[in-house]
RNA sequence: CGAGGUGUAGCGCAGUUGGUAGCGCGCAUGGUUCGGGACCAUGAGGCCGCGAGUUCGAGUCUCGCCACUUCGACCA
């Protein structure tokens, strides 16, 4: 490819919108255009960066015994109907209508049209194990997305979907693509993704895990254990806590305390810790907009993901009215005369002297004691760990919590999709079951965004060679020297019948212009040929990383760059 | 959905008390340059986000809407 016939501008300066780097270089080196909010068209080198990405999935898939495959994006509502999902996903799906009022939706996953492609096939237990994944695209309606390629409305997705008769394949199977995910991860460059336990979700479904790429400017937050090596996102995570002191307990006293509305206010005012008091955090149900009230460690935060999961339904925080009988700013768990549903937090157990509201406006209570004042209170795990918390699994003060980019995806289904829809097959007594589900996901556009991220420097994204949209970049310096121009375009011959991919540079511009633009795409090998080098005899040969610099003879550098670029392919083989 | 910010040429931005629409980059043409985004000359390119209003006159003031963006909320 000649690179002045390349559709697409490179340019220098940095778009107002983007403000994460992957971003940046996307849109600056000719990467993407955007269209709509959260929904962008890639220009040739992306193109051929994910096309790489795809075909290590394809690979990967394949040989975990996966079949290609492909679902409809456009399908209509009443499979989603028979999963239940047509209700209880929201906005984030979009909906119409055909001409003949049919109503139909764009995929945002594919778990109904899945087990649709296969119920009738799937009827006895002899075709089973089986899996099934498609590489293709998605739209979901998104409230927020963000960071350019990273979080889109419109993007591709590899996603699998395993079939099993017990829950003990699944289990084995679900090791197989997790290791399978795990090689995907090292073969594109970014072998330091890390799995960790995660929430399931809309998806469904017990155990999950997902893959991170820790940085800064992750989405998700991951605690991990600097001992043992414990993973998981913050939102599923565990929130370990020491036990109580045991201090002789006071006298409940009711105090005025004006103006002290936050916990804080209130604590400064008392001269206490936050961790020696009891917080009410108030929700409300979405469905009707009930009361949820829960008391919790004063420095401590509620994870809304537990308590959604545990009241199975989900919850905003509340708009307190006066009817409620909450008076906002001083609840207590004594004397609460509100209708409500009243939950407290594990931080709380056996816990004593303790600041709380007094269901009062201005007046607290000290000396709090919930076993002796708070009788019959169950109490749950609703805290958000936090970092230098205690790991759950090894018992130490050594969670850190960082950010990271969620990447992928795995999750052991269970029966939900196959029951729903009425997915059955006759065991080997002749019983009716319904198979065990796993599924299975990457977003294509969000891996390349991933690995941009990961690698670049101030002027480029830095690909690794397996999936660089060029393996070499070829810049010919001065090729209106018709010496320079002859032996560039004789070496981008040789190159090219080698079967190297090579993006070739022979414009008369400077070579400032030249670098930078090479800069811009990437691409981990550069051979420059230049008026300089040829008074020589050499022509430059450098990785785009600048961590080789080498001069190549004229005759036979062909060779060397072919050599040199087949054994960094292969280290990338698995 | 909540709170902030921003909408002027392809990109980055300026535009004062309301008075003919500007700069840099990029683009086109000609010339001089040539190893890290060169220089000179000439030129093309605008529904000043959209709609009302105030005014002799609005990029500028008022009201409404829309879009983008940041932080939340939400999210396989």
């Amino acid at each position: 490819m000649k690179l002045d016939k390349l559709v697409g501008e490179r340019f220098k300066e940095k778009p107002a919108d983007c403000v994460v780097d992957s971003h940046a270089f996307m849109v600056r080196g000719g990467y993407v255009k955007y269209v709509a909010n959260g929904i962008f068209s890639s220009f040739t080198p992306l193109k051929r960066v994910t096309k790489k990405i795809e075909q290590i999935m394809r690979e990967e898939m394949d040989l975990i015994d996966g079949q290609e495959v492909q679902f409809p994006v456009v399908m209509p509502a009443s499979i989603w109907q028979e999963s239940g999902r047509y209700k209880s996903i929201g906005k984030e799906m979009a909906r119409f209508n055909d001409r003949n009022n049919s109503p139909l939706v764009l995929g945002m996953t594919h778990e109904e049209a899945a087990v649709h492609l296969v119920r009738e096939y799937g009827q006895t237990y002899a075709k089973y194990p089986f899996m099934i994944y498609q590489i293709q695209t998605k739209f979901r309606d998104e409230a927020r997305p963000r960071a350019g390629l990273i979080r889109v409305r419109e993007f591709t997705m590899k996603d699998a979907y395993s079939f099993h008769t017990s829950q003990a394949d699944l289990e084995q199977y679900y090791d197989k693509a997790h290791k399978a995910y795990e090689r995907i991860y090292a073969r594109v460059g970014l072998p330091e993704v890390i799995s960790v336990k995660s929430d399931s979700g809309m998806m469904g479904g017990s155990i999950s895990h997902e893959f991170m790429l820790l940085t800064a400017i992750g989405e998700d937050s991951i605690a991990i254990c600097n001992d043992c090596g414990y993973r998981a996102n913050v939102e599923a995570a565990e929130c370990v806590l020491d036990a109580p002191a045991n201090a002789k307990s006071e006298k409940l006293t009711k105090v005025h305390t004006p103006n002290g509305h936050t916990i804080e206010e209130v604590c400064a005012f008392l001269k206490c810790e936050t961790a020696a008091s009891c917080k009410a955090v108030v929700y409300q149900r979405n469905a009707d907009d009930s009361y949820v009230v829960l008391f919790i460690r004063g420095d401590l935060e509620v994870n809304e993901t537990k308590l959604t999961n545990y009241l199975g339904c989900d919850i905003h925080p509340a708009v307190i009215t006066e009817e409620s009988g909450i008076v906002a700013g001083f609840i207590g768990p004594v004397g609460l005369n509100a209708k409500a549903t009243v939950l407290y937090d594990r931080s709380l157990q056996n816990m004593n002297n303790l600041v709380c509201g007094a269901n009062e406006n201005d007046y607290h209570y000290t000396g709090l004691d919930m076993a002796r004042d708070v009788k019959g209170a169950e109490y749950n795990d609703f805290a958000k760990i936090v970092d230098g918390g205690i790991c759950p699994v090894c018992g130490k003060h050594s969670i850190t919590v960082s950010r990271g980019i969620e990447v992928g995806n795995i999750f052991q289904l269970g029966t939900k999709y196959t029951k729903s829809m009425g997915m059955t097959y006759l065991d080997n007594d002749g019983n009716s079951q319904y198979p065990i589900m796993g599924c299975y996901g990457i977003g294509v556009g969000r891996l390349a965004a991933a690995i941009a991220e990961a690698h670049h420097d101030g002027y480029g994204p830095i690909w690794p060679l397996s999936v660089a949209p060029w393996q070499v970049h070829l810049c010919a310096v001065r090729a209106d020297d018709p010496e320079i121009k002859a032996y560039a375009d004789k070496l981008y011959e040789s190159l090219q019948s080698s079967g190297i991919e090579v993006i070739y540079d022979d414009r008369n511009v400077s070579a400032g212009v030249m670098f930078s633009d090479a800069d811009l795409l990437g691409v981990p090998y550069r051979v420059i040929v230049s008026p300089r080098n040829m008074k020589s005899g050499v022509v430059e040969f450098t990785s785009r990383d600048k961590t080789m610099k080498e001069t190549l003879e004229l005759n036979g550098a062909a060779d060397e760059v072919i050599k040199t670029v087949r054994a960094e392919l292969n280290k990338f083989k698995m």
